[in-house]
DNA sequence: AATGAATGAGTTTTCATTCAT
DNA sequence: AATGAATGAAAACTCATTCAT
């Protein structure tokens, strides 16, 4: 039912099976800038242009559009970090390739992160468990991949349960507040903000992650 | 249609006027759970043991609970941040307490952070005039408070629209991911993770901070 | 609870013991615009500058202000009526005199008559019954002293469920279509046309009228 | 809330496409007796027997039930005067044969009559502009064919903020009162009033107009 | 395969009225 | 006498979903 069948050869006008990327993308769209509750599916049918009984026909129900946009996500988000941190260059190093290229790929996909990021359906135990099982295949990458270099190399334990969501909150962040910044800043502020956007990121986090792991200095607090 | 017999007037017993109270504290904790727009006010109104046009009747409309809720929440950001930001000690001691100081806010007030985070009405002019208007006044704290000061100090400019976000959603991101990382974790994990909470925050994004704004070392990435 | 109590003497701000007075204004002025039922009780204490509860503490209910709005009209439009048609001159004199004596007041009081007019509670079986209860008054009024003198005179029965409703509607009918005529007409049409307005209609209705009761020459229609 | 079990689309027999129609007759029935702002949408769908999101389903909005409705009516009379009023015979004679036409149609759609004179959205902008482009279309062809004959033949303006009115309120009076007049007159009162009914108006107006366009016997007034 | 018409359950908001104070 | 706070009921409307065609 999620699955479409690609090269059916019907007799339909050229160009029209691309129902279901129009809804996508829509949906990435909508729900992205006004939540995935508040978006309906009229509307959603409306600004991708088709049918209103379409998207149920395609997509089974609502929920799973936002599932397989949340699926989409979380893939390429977990491929970036296995293709980066595979434990053969330093751990620096490596870590902050990942960053630059999970940055890079937040920059050119900024909406489907903030619905990631920002969809709060604590309720709903499907979409819950989807984003558990996504990172539940992610606790153990960081842990060995970095956070235990990291103590074997400066001799700290840093808490998963803070750098890993931080990383994500980091990286996303600047999208998260897009709307506002831009009311706020003075236009054309980011002519190359962008372009630096991932290298000063991972400077950003590299360098907190390596206070977080190393020099005792700074005990009272 | 013509003769109506309407409600009866007030019925719980005297003197209980916490009705506001008791809607703005339902409000906090289905808004943060469920977001803004999948919060029914029919829901509101039964977890907060009131009727449902009581509702209506003490915020006038649903949005203005949400708004109120975001003016909370900014302005004891902001108070906190003005509080410790008084430029008469070194830049990175004030950094460092002010991001504690907030972190142990927003540790006390995870709900409404996710709410102030997470809520996405881009499209709705009212709420998001509201967000700027508060990022306005920041601006130039941090401006001349932190960027100019580390400037002086390091030599390099911080971007602004990189910190400002950042240093939120990384105080808030553990908050964020909350319930998921719940499911994930073994019980017991943050037993005194939380106390360590504005320390370890504090320091991961001060060592940040300093990368950033020092060492030319890292220019090729 | 209708009838409030004049010179109570009561220690309140002088000239504060309008209420009543001011409810009944707002109300004719609202009734006439917007009609009875979309009427709020809530906008009718806005605009009339009191309390909510005012309302209904001095009415008892909405549909109290409109049965004493209705009796108004209908008192003083029977009052001008047996004034008038005493039967002491000439039949077609005193049908002048009583029109032109009418109009005159509907051109004072176009909103009441508005709301006489238009208001359709036809399932409220209370208000029916007030109309009802002065149109029974009027009835032998006008079949006496109007429709059996015309026989009399003319040989012709004139149909009383024709002209008494048709007298009315014609004297109120300019009145009924004046938000309309005004978006219509050239400003300034009506310099002198209300003016001439109870003199006008009097002709037009007493010509009608006589043509009903006499000359047989149009039999074939 | 996230998943949840909606209606069952459609269920009465097939072929039965007359929700449209159904809802048009109760809409016309109801407003006709209670007024547009005191039906309600559920009413409106119980007396149509259609179900009650059919009714904003198929019309938009309640406002746009009404509009139909007038557009319906005053399409009709502006009808109804084009074809008689031609000017191609006497001025009396044409006046005659319109008004005739036009009280039969009256009497055959007595309710929609009482809709379009009663309503009173004096504040709804989109209603009484729908009005008004309706009169606007009717003010030229009176001015043409009425009441420039009428003075070239007879000497003396006819003002059409009165007469215009007038005729709609005349031939419509009796039905607007007719819930009152059924409760006052013996039963049985009309059964051949209502034959009479279009020769009868036709006479009262044609003989009023006749005495407002002519003989200046009655100029003191 | 695709869709127009419909559905039951829900939405937020407003209603006229009441009553303790 | 007057009113702020609250009430049950209903308002108009939208929801995601279904199904006959």
């Amino acid at each position: 039912m999620a699955q479409q069948k690609p090269g059916s050869g019907r007799a339909r006008p050229p160009g029209e099976q691309r129902t279901r990327e129009r809804i996508m993308e829509a949906a990435v769209r909508l729900f992205s800038r006004k939540g995935y509750a508040a978006t309906g599916v009229r509307e959603l049918a409306r600004e991708a242009g088709v049918n209103l009984a379409a998207v149920n026909y395609t997509f089974g129900s609502k929920i799973n559009i936002l599932k397989e946009i949340m699926n989409g996500f979380f893939a390429e988000y977990i491929r970036i970090v296995e293709a980066n941190l595979k434990g053969v260059e330093p751990v620096e190093v490596e870590i902050r390739r990942t960053i630059e290229a999970a940055a890079a790929y937040v920059r050119e996909n900024k909406d489907k992160v903030v619905i990631g990021l920002t969809h709060l359906p604590h309720d709903d135990p499907e979409v819950t468990e989807l984003k558990a099982s996504w990172v539940r295949r992610m606790v153990p990458l960081f842990q060995e991949r970095v956070a235990d270099r990291l103590e074997q190399a400066h001799g700290r334990k840093v808490p998963l349960a803070l750098v890993g969501p931080a990383v994500i909150a980091l990286i996303s962040s600047h999208f998260l507040f897009r709307p506002v910044i831009e009311k706020v800043m003075p236009p054309g502020f980011d002519d190359d903000f962008l372009d630096q956007y991932p290298s000063l990121v991972a400077r950003l986090f590299l360098h907190g992650l390596m206070g977080l792991a190393g020099q005792k200095e700074d005990e009272r607090a």
